[in-house]
This record gives C-alpha cells, structure tokens and sequence, in this order.
DNA sequence: TGTTTCACG
DNA sequence: GACGTACGTGAAACAC
C-alpha cells in the first residue's frame, strides 16, 4: 500500500532524544562490563514512552527514527567554520550511537541516516514526500532548524515538554511564520552552530525586517532604503554572507534515501528481539515494562549491584543465607544520630524493609507506635516513638516512656527516604503500613510486598499471612503478637509494651519480611508470575489504600432508625413463633429450632452432618412452609435478625467518628481467584436481593453537592465464559446484545425468541450460572427444585446445543490435573493441588479448576480497570470509593457525574487490552442517585 | 474455637 | 458403585 492521504508519518529526531538521554541520566555503565549505556537506556525509555502515547495525541500509521551520520556533511563543505565551536562529544557517549540505532531496529522501527547530511535534512526530504503524497507529518523533536518544516499538513512535538509546536508556536519562537523562517534564520545566524548570519541583527531585528519587506530577497534588494544607518550597512556589505547562510540553514529537500515511505509502515516489535536486545543491556526495569505491556515474561537479567542499582530499578536480592535468627541483634534506634545513620546504610543499599507498630488493627483509628527497618538478615531495627507507661491515670494520659525519639523529628528525618522512588521499601502487606504513614502525611512510594508476591506465586496452595510465610520459606516460628498484647478482654495495645520486648518483635518482622522478599522476588521469575505480580498486583495496593482511606458516607439515623424498626417486627414475630411452638425458645438457636420443629411438631426432615443437629437451613424451612406456618414466620425472622445484626446494628460501629464515613480493608489476598474480599466491615454483602435489604442501600449516601455512580460490567463471567469456551451462538448473542439467558432457553428448548417465558427463561439463567461453577445435575436440580433426571436431560441437552462448553470443562480439568493449577486469560494463576484427591474432595477441586479461570478472569478485568481508573479521573472531582466484584462506586461532584460515567466506561469496557483481546464486547452499565440504592 | 446460617457477586 | 455436591467470599450468633 503506498503512503497517501489519510497516512500520518512520525519522525523522532534521534539524535535530541540521545543528547536528551545523555544528559538526564547519571553516567550509568553496563554491570557486567563497564559499557556506558546510560544515553541508550535513556533513549529506549523515551522510545518506550512514545509507544506509550506520548506522541502528540496523533496515532502515527508509518513511523521511523532519523540519525545524524558520523562525519563531515555537505555544510562543512560550503563553510569549514560549520559547527565549528560545538564542545567535543563526551568521551562515554560515542561508543552509545551504535547502540542507540541497535535499540531502534530492536523496537522494530525503520532507521534512516545518509553519509555527507543531517538528520535535519532527512526528515524534510521525508517529510516534503509524505506531504506531496497528500498525508500528514509531525517531527517528533523541539529543535528550532526544523520548524521551517511546519505547515498545514505539518507539525512538531516536543516529547519532552509535552507541547505540540504548530505554526503559532513558530511565530512565538521567529516572530514569522514557518514559510519564514529561513529568512530569518540567515540574517540572525546561530551561535551554536556557528551560523554568521547578519552580525548585530538577531532574531528579534530579523523578523521585523523580513515582516517589513516580505522576504529575504526582496529585503536584500532593498536594503539602501533602510533608514538605521548601522543596519543597512550590515545588509549591504553582509548580502553574501546572509545568502551563505541561507544555504546552510536552508534544509535540503533532495536528500538521497535508499528508503520509501512505504518502509516506514508500523510494525510490531517482535518480544524476543527487544526482550533479547534490552536484556543484553541489562535495563531490568525497562524489560521488565515492556514483557508486561507485551504481556510476556521478562527474560531473567544478571543481578544488578546491590550497592548502586539505577534509578527506578529495582535491586536483585542477595540470595538468602539460611541464618538463625537473632533477635538480641536488633538495634533499638533512640538518638537521631543512630536513626540517620540507619537512613544513611538504606540510601546506600537502595532498598529496606519496613514494619510499623501500631494501637489498632484499624489503620483510620491507629497511633503510630514505633518502626522497624531490616537491611540484611539479623540486620534490623526499631524506632521506639510512642511507648507508654502500662498504667493510666485517672484521665487516660499514661506517661511516654522516656528514651524515646520525638516522633515528628524521626518522621522529618525518615521522610525523604521513605518518599524516595529510588529506594525501595519493601513491606508484607505494605498496605497497611503505607495507610499509617499516609496519615503522618508521609507518602511511601515504590514498594514491594511479599504477601502479595506470595499471592502471585501459591494462590490456592496456602495463605500469604507472614506466619505462615516464614515457616514455609525461612521454617522460622515467629514470636506470637499474643505473647506481647495477650488475648481476649486483657488484650493490651502495642503502646504498653517495654521497648525492650517491641524492638525484639518489630526487629523480626522487619527481618523476615526482608528474608522472604530475598526468597520470593526472584522465584516470580522462575515461576513465571513476575507480569502478575507486577501488573495486577503490585500497582492495586495503593489504589485500594486510597480507596479505603477516602470511605463512604453512611447516614446514622437511616440505620438507626431502620434497626428500630426491625427490632419492633423481630419481636412480634417471636411471640408469633413462640405462640405457634406452644412454648418460648430461641428462635436464633438452629439446635433448638431444629427439635421444635422435627421432634416436638413432628415434620418431616433429616439429621445432618457430623454434629447430628437437624439442618434448618432457609431451603429446608421453605419446604416445611408448605406444612406449618411457623417455618414462614421463622423465615421472616431471620432476615430481620441479618439485616439487624449484621448491617443496621453493625454498620453504625463502624462509622469513624472523624470522618463520618465507614471504611472498609480490601484483602487483595482474600480469594484465591483473584478477587478482593472486603472486611471490617464487608461492603461487599449488602443487601440488595430482597426490598426490605436493599433499603439499607439508602444509607449510603453522597457527600453534599455530590453524586453516587456506579458502574457494573454486565454478565462478565458468562462472556467470559463464551470467550474460553468458544461458544460462537453466545458471542453472537453478546454482539447483538441480546438477552442471553432468554437466549440460551431459545436455543436449548427450542422455543422462539418471542414466545419466551419468564418460567423457561429463569430455567436457562440456572444452567447459565451452573456453567459458570461447574455443573452438576445434582446442583441444578437442588437450585431449580425439579428431579435429578430431568436437571441432567438440561444439562445433557445445554451440552449438546453448546458443544463448546463440554470441550473446554475437560480440557480444563485434564490442565489442573497436568500442572496442578489453571490460569486465568492475563497468567493469573490458581494452585488446584486437590485435582487428583479421590472421594467427595475430588468434585470439588474439579468445580473450583473450571470456576477459577473463569471468576479469575473478570477479577482480573476489573483489577487492570481500577490499576488505570486514578488517572483516567485524576482532572475529574471524583473518587473511587467501592469495588463489588463486577461494580465500582464512585462519589462525584454532580456538575461532572456524565463526564465522570463516559471516562469510567471507557476504562472498564477496555480494562482487558491490549494484553487480552476478547471475542466477546464488555458492557458496563451505570446508574447514579444520591444514594447507593438509587445508583445501583 | 468450630458450626450454622445468610448477606453479596 | 458410593461418596457428596453447584463457585467465591465475611460476619454474626450459637454451642461447646
């Protein structure tokens, strides 16, 4: 296809972008051989930016990167002077060209340089071609020689001040248009590259003249009228050098090229060949940026040095060195000399662990205790900053204990360090830590967490507590937290623990943290999990820190007055019960119901389990209901005594007195799916399913002047479901947004579209979901209350008319049993280490391998569409506030809430690309009110 | 501390 | 052939 109108042709200036790197970066130099490279890292890292986006809002469909060639060039020619006085090239810079052209075709971008010209004159020969053939251009460089290029079709952008330079920028810059330049050019000249020009008349002059007398020509030609004597004589005896320097800042148009535009079609990079090239450079950070973009492993790179590692990267871990813990080894830190000399070694390693000591579980609520820091196994310390004696007085104030650093002095001095992009802290759920020091106004930045490591690596295998960490990874028991606090009523705060017992604790946790961060970090690696960890991960911690820390407003009253209400019902109902029992009991106790019903009443059902208590379960009383009216009322009860207990009580203890607003902890570790769990308090389980529920909804409300959205993908997990499986009659369906389950009942009982019945309908939506977790004509039938024979004719039949589905589950299956996991669409991986169990374990580990890609995947979906939701809003007045599975909630100023739901669309519904492109489209559906029950 | 129940997706 | 059974969570109350 030849270039043409409708084509956009980018050209990067190579050599800015190397002078540019060269220059920003601090002489960085290859480990394993001492190659200066910091220019090339530099440069990739704004190649790698420009894919990035940042090209100037404009999609290139060609693209190439222009080099000056070593060597004289034609301008030498006409004027040796040329270029004269530029200072030598660095001496550590000339071995980096080479290297930057390498890193260029690396990226599988065309690279053009001509012997005897200038990058300068390529791009607008280039660029006068790809205008003649009627498409458009921009220069990817801020030099000022090129802006006689701009025109309609034309344009520039400066990569580095984010800044689009079109024609009106070159009259800022020239005082003409780009048709102008030259002219001006020649007469000013340019003391860089050692142009003459006019002496005496600068930029400012030149344009007036030319601006007076139209062009350069005419101004020559004109110059006797010029009334300031001085000038005119310049003009006049000066023509012929003004027209020499007209040659040499004239570009040339006719460069020879043995590349077309054709050449310089966008290609994707090949991941091997950038990988392989970025890896022999030995630029981890990058490569590792890349194989997630391109959704590949990062090839593993030699350690860098742990004394000095770049900006930005992160540091190899020393292997681990299986030492005896020591904790008489930890240092108490108790003088600012001794805090600063600890800051001192941790600038110096560029990385620590951190472990913070607090009064509370509660990290809105919590005080700030002390900090522990670990640089190297049995090399750790702690901060004692707000011990206090054991015993308050009357009023509560118990004495500090003496000793100890101020705190504001100790958090002025860790601060810098903690703020710092270079140093890495490294934490075991860091989250918690980086909500404490986010409310001493102290912001962590690049951070690690080995719990969340863990999560990549076992997920399924075991839980990522650091208990159970270190004793798998280090086999170290750690000191037990009861030890030092005690348990139940007696429960003391960190606060009233000596120093002494703290700083052996906190000192260990610091350490172990720093051990299992050596052990962990490079078997994602080895694992392959390293893209998980770093983009689903990693990156979701301080998202969910935020999110938590701004809450939501609940209204009190609502509650209160809600709790009252059921109380009122609750305890009319009990007599009721009570009344048809024929005695009193505890309608809350299922042991007790359970023999009224079954022993005293005499009805009908089973014993169960273990404990041999009847089952009174709301299916087994729903059956009874039939029967007796007492199993109904019990019912009713029950879900006033939930929504009672669990919500309108609960939910009022946990407003926090300071803000007014309920904050809830998102476990990023909590489903081994990969979804979040939500605790203290769950916001993930109110109710919405019954109207008496969701009213409880209206208690969540938006702060004055604003607006609650919620957005929610629709039926993810089933076109997710039609992706894996390859169900092409239900993509078809999601392309034409028809009611799927409707849909499916058309398909499997072959009744028209039109014709369908809400009954059938509710049949096919069961299966559906059934599906989704593994069916069973046991469960169907249990959950569709029919005959086992006739939910297995269902399912026998969806399989028959799905024939996808049934292919999928059992190559699902044999997978799990192969590798003993399964993995979601973006490498997620889920441990199914009971695959191979026999007996009941067996049916289990089979319906959570098929379940696990499927609910992993949209968790993954929406974990990359909250990673990217901060910036896509951060100029809008709205806050993430809630996640709910396949729902976010947002509190938005109300003048910006359809600016707000069009960017969180955009987000959501793309949240899979560029790494997984599904068959299937994702539909997010919004609603808004001024609470969350109107919004949902 | 373990079991049962029930709230959500 | 029997086992038992829909997937993933958290919280509250009861029972021991």
């Amino acid at each position: 296809m030849a270039f043409g109108k409708g084509d956009h042709l980018h050209l990067i200036d190579g050599s800015t972008f190397i002078f540019r790197a060269y220059h920003a970066l601090p002489p960085l130099t290859r480990k394993s051989d001492g190659l200066p490279i910091g220019a090339v890292a530099g440069f990739c890292n704004m190649l790698l930016r420009y894919i990035e986006g940042n090209n100037g809002g404009t999609a290139a469909t060609h693209l190439a990167v222009i080099f000056d060639h070593a060597g004289k060039t034609f301008r030498s020619d006409l004027y040796p002077e040329y270029k004269a006085n530029r200072p030598p090239l660095p001496e550590d810079l000339r071995p980096q060209f080479p290297l930057t052209r390498e890193a260029t075709r690396a990226f599988n971008i065309a690279c053009v340089e001509t012997e005897g010209f200038e990058a300068d004159d390529i791009i607008a020969t280039l660029t006068k071609e790809a205008v003649a053939a009627g498409g458009d251009v921009t220069i990817i460089s801020s030099d000022k020689d090129l802006m006689q290029l701009v025109g309609p079709q034309v344009q520039m952008w400066d990569a580095m001040k984010d800044r689009r330079i079109g024609p009106n920028e070159v009259v800022e810059k020239f005082g003409v248009g780009p048709e102008r330049v030259i002219d001006v050019q020649s007469l000013a000249g340019d003391s860089v590259d050692n142009i003459p020009g006019a002496p005496g008349i600068g930029v400012k002059t030149a344009a007036l003249l030319i601006n007076e007398y139209g062009d350069l020509e005419t101004l020559l030609a004109r110059a006797a009228e010029i009334k300031q004597p001085k000038r005119r004589e310049t003009l006049l005896t000066k023509a012929d050098q003004i027209r020499l320097s007209r040659e040499l800042v004239t570009l040339r148009l006719d460069t020879p090229l043995d590349t077309t535009l054709e050449d310089f079609i966008i290609r994707t990079p090949e991941p091997e060949v950038i990988l392989g090239f970025l890896g022999e450079m030995e630029f981890r950070t990058l490569t590792r940026r890349l194989a997630e973009k391109m959704g590949v492993e990062a090839p593993v790179i030699a350690a860098a040095p742990a004394s000095a590692p770049a900006v930005g990267e992160a540091p190899a871990p020393t292997p681990p060195e299986a030492l005896p813990f020591e904790a008489e080894n930890y240092a108490c830190v108790q003088d600012i000399e001794a805090l600063n000399a600890w800051i001192a070694r941790i600038y110096e390693q560029g990385y620590v662990a951190v472990d913070t000591e607090t009064t509370s579980l509660d990290e809105m609520r919590a005080e700030l205790v002390g900090i522990s820091l670990a640089v190297a196994a049995n090399d750790a310390c702690y901060i004692p900053l707000n011990h206090r004696e054991g015993t308050d007085d009357l009023f509560g104030t118990a004495k500090r204990v003496e000793g100890q650093l101020d705190p504001a002095l100790a958090l002025e001095a860790l601060k810098p360090m903690l703020e710092d992009m270079s140093i890495l802290k490294i934490g075991q759920n860091i989250k918690y830590d980086a909500k404490i020091f986010a409310m001493q106004g102290v912001t962590l930045t690049n951070i690690d967490d080995t719990m969340l490591m863990s999560y990549a690596l076992n997920a399924g295998k075991h839980n990522h507590g650091m208990d159970v960490l270190s004793e798998e990874y280090l086999a170290h028991k750690p000191i037990p937290i009861k030890t030092l606090l005690g348990t139940g009523k007696s429960a003391r705060t960190f606060d009233t623990v000596a120093i002494e017992d703290a700083t052996k604790y906190a000192g260990e946790d610091a350490d172990i943290t720093l051990r299992l961060w050596q052990l962990l970090r490079p078997r994602l690696h080895q694992e392959r999990v390293t893209t998980v960890y770093e983009t689903l991960e990693r990156p979701l911690s301080p998202v969910l820190a935020q999110m938590e820390m701004h809450g939501i407003q609940v209204d009190r009253d609502t509650l209160s007055r809600m709790s009252n209400a059921f109380a009122q019902k609750m305890a009319a109902l009990e007599a009721e019960i009570h009344e048809l029992a024929g005695q009193e009991f505890n309608v809350g106790s299922p042991k007790q119901l359970g023999e009224i019903l079954f022993d005293k009443m005499g009805l009908t059902g089973g014993k169960k389990g273990k404990t041999g208590a009847y089952s009174t379960g709301a299916d087994v009383l729903e059956d009874l209901a039939t029967e007796h009216e007492l199993p109904g009322r019990v019912l009713d009860w029950r879900q006033l005594s939930k929504l009672k207990s669990t919500y309108t009580d609960a939910l009022q203890d946990h407003i926090n007195p300071d803000t007014g607003r309920v904050h809830t902890s998102y476990v990023q570790t909590g489903a081994n799916t990969g979804r979040l769990a939500s605790t203290d308090p769950n916001l993930q389980n109110i109710p919405i399913r019954t109207e008496e529920g969701r009213r409880i909804r209206e208690a969540f409300v938006a702060g004055e002047g604003k607006t609650l959205v919620s957005l929610d993908y629709s039926q993810i997990e089933l076109r997710i479901l039609a992706h894996v499986a390859n169900l092409p009659a239900m993509k078809q369906a999601f392309h034409d947004g028809q009611d799927i389950h409707a849909m499916t009942a058309s398909e499997m009982f072959n009744v028209p579209m039109e014709e369908m019945t809400p009954e059938i309908r509710r049949s096919a939506k069961a299966i559906n979901f059934g599906v989704i977790y593994g069916i069973s004509g046991f469960g169907l039938a249990r959950n569709l209350r029919i005959p086992r024979s006739e939910a297995q004719a269902f399912i026998d039949t969806y399989f028959e008319r799905f024939p996808g589905i049934k292919t999928w589950m059992d190559e699902t299956v044999a997978y799990a049993k192969e590798h003993k996991y399964v993995e979601t669409l973006f490498g997620r991986r889920i441990h199914t280490p009971e695959i191979a169990a026999k007996g009941p374990a067996a049916g289990f580990a089979k319906r959570g391998a098929i379940n696990a890609p499927i609910q992993g995947t949209a968790a993954d979906v929406i974990r990359r569409a909250m990673i990217r939701m901060p910036e896509a809003i951060t100029d809008l007045p709205a806050k993430m506030l809630l996640q709910v599975h396949d729902e976010l909630v947002f509190e938005v100023e109300s003048s910006a809430v359809e600016e707000t739901i069009a960017r969180v669309k955009e987000v959501m519904e793309n949240a899979a690309m560029p790494i997984v492109a599904l068959d299937v489209p994702l539909i997010v559906e919004a609603g808004t009110g001024k609470n969350w029950a109107e919004a949902h």
